[in-house]
DNA sequence: CGGGTCGTTGACTCTCATCAACCCTCGTGG
DNA sequence: CCACGAGGGTTGATGAGAGTCAACGACCCG
């Protein structure tokens, strides 16, 4: 994916999330930036750091994770071109996390000042940041709920499907290229990497996936859906991009009862 | 705590977020809302619900949790007075998660018409939720190395380390009540109930704590915290509040508070 | 062709889940 | 005043899911 082509459906998400005018298209497209290369296993922010930019996923995927005293590395989530991988610690001053490339990256590092001249000059582009902002911590909740309440086998197949929504917007293709380790998908899991590679064959028996290489095929949409107990809805899908993902979302009815008892 | 109190509480906190001036600090407290009850156990708000407010809460505690599909909880955050709890409900359009109280509270509803012209008017003010919802976030995903990569003891220990901090801010008092039952503890660990009651029991015998009732004293905060690996730069505290919580953040709090007790 | 990274598999261990019983406390009502 | 029931806390016995250790295999790249 190319820079500007990156760039537009950047804009193209936050339209979904806030209703852009002209003026605020043309001042995302027109922020400064400094495009960088991030080599593979390269560190994007670091735990402690003071971010004096945002910077902006172009190419390529990243993580956040944490390193627990013990030693031990949690993968927080993962990031795909347009998304703003360090947005939360350049606004919080201070990283509360690592922010890592998982492949190498093409990054553009926005100044500080313009991300701060852009929010206090563009209220409704402000309002997508913070809806973008929103949508990760509503991942990070589904991803509690993941490591807490969730068994190896069932949470591997809900990653495998929050990552198809991710990778493979719209799920047309029935699979995608997940460039994570097995030691990777453990740290992301809560597991170590030989449970990991157990599951990840239990699943492949099922047919429930199927591998070649790191390329993710899913045969049966629904059964892994059911076999994952996912509901996209935590992913907000509605708000990401105008008229994406056709099909997915039907069965988010079941959770559409509205209580109006109670406040 | 009065709903007067709590209202002034929450600006202060606001103003350790975002440089307000007057207007901010006179349109905060000229919200329009609506007092009410909240019994314990009721709902404030549940998945799938399209809120058409945002609700502070004014008195008592409230936890955030999702079902999952096999029905385990997974209790995700925990909420006090001054806290709006379901504001990403709000700006999502769709709440992704329950908010339940957990006693009995007192909430201020804002309409949702309030918010948003709140927002628009104040970018100050939006910009101190903003960081709100950001700290929120990094608690969650702090919760995600809790429940995926700490044993059921250190996750313990690192719960009793966070509360504190939220429920006895300064860690003044060396305790707090904790209004949850071993049942909710276990949902927000990721354990069962019966090995929170086992856990609890190991943290007693180490002298880590100490409970009456569920009063829970900590003797040794130092102890405490390395028992758990807590390091509270994901509380972001130095934004909560102007000049809050001196003495966190070192290892000696007891000579810190002497130092206090002479202002 | 050699070395490194990653994936795979087996044997054994341990944390935590499960099931079940029993206790305590507190509020209620006879 | 005591009996009763319900919710929550405590404990033991047993089992399952995941961790640990260790070895080997597959693949890639220089």
């Amino acid at each position: 994916m190319s820079l500007r082509a990156t760039l537009l459906s950047m804009v193209r998400k936050f339209e979904g999330r806030a209703p852009l005018d002209d003026g605020d298209r043309a001042a995302l497209l027109s922020l400064p930036f400094e495009e960088r290369h991030v080599g593979q296993h390269r560190y994007i922010a670091r735990e402690g750091d003071r971010p004096r930019g945002a910077t902006l996923l172009i190419e390529g995927l990243a993580i956040r994770h944490k390193i627990t005293t013990g030693g031990a590395r949690q993968i927080l989530s993962m990031h795909v071109p347009g998304d703003f991988v360090d947005l939360e610690n350049m606004l919080l001053k201070v990283a509360d996390h690592n922010v890592q490339a998982l492949t190498d990256c093409q990054v553009a590092v926005v100044p500080g000042a313009a991300i701060s001249s852009l929010i206090d000059a563009r209220p409704k582009i402000a309002h997508a940041l913070w809806v973008d902002t929103l949508i990760d911590a509503s991942i990070f909740r589904e991803w509690i709920v993941n490591v807490g309440r969730r068994d190896a086998f069932s949470a591997a197949c809900h990653l495998m499907c929050e990552f198809a929504c991710r990778l493979d917007p719209g799920c047309v293709t029935g699979g995608y290229e997940l460039p994570m380790t097995q030691e990777q998908l453990a740290d992301a899991l809560g597991v170590t990497p030989v449970h990991v590679n157990r599951v990840l064959r239990d699943l492949e028996d099922q047919h429930l996936i199927a591998r070649r290489k790191r390329f993710i095929h899913i045969p049966d949409w629904a059964r892994l859906r059911k076999a994952a107990g996912f509901n996209e809805l935590y992913l907000h899908l509605d708000q990401s991009a105008p008229a994406a993902f056709p099909g997915l979302g039907d069965h988010a009815s079941i959770a559409r009862q509205a209580d109006e008892a109670l406040v």
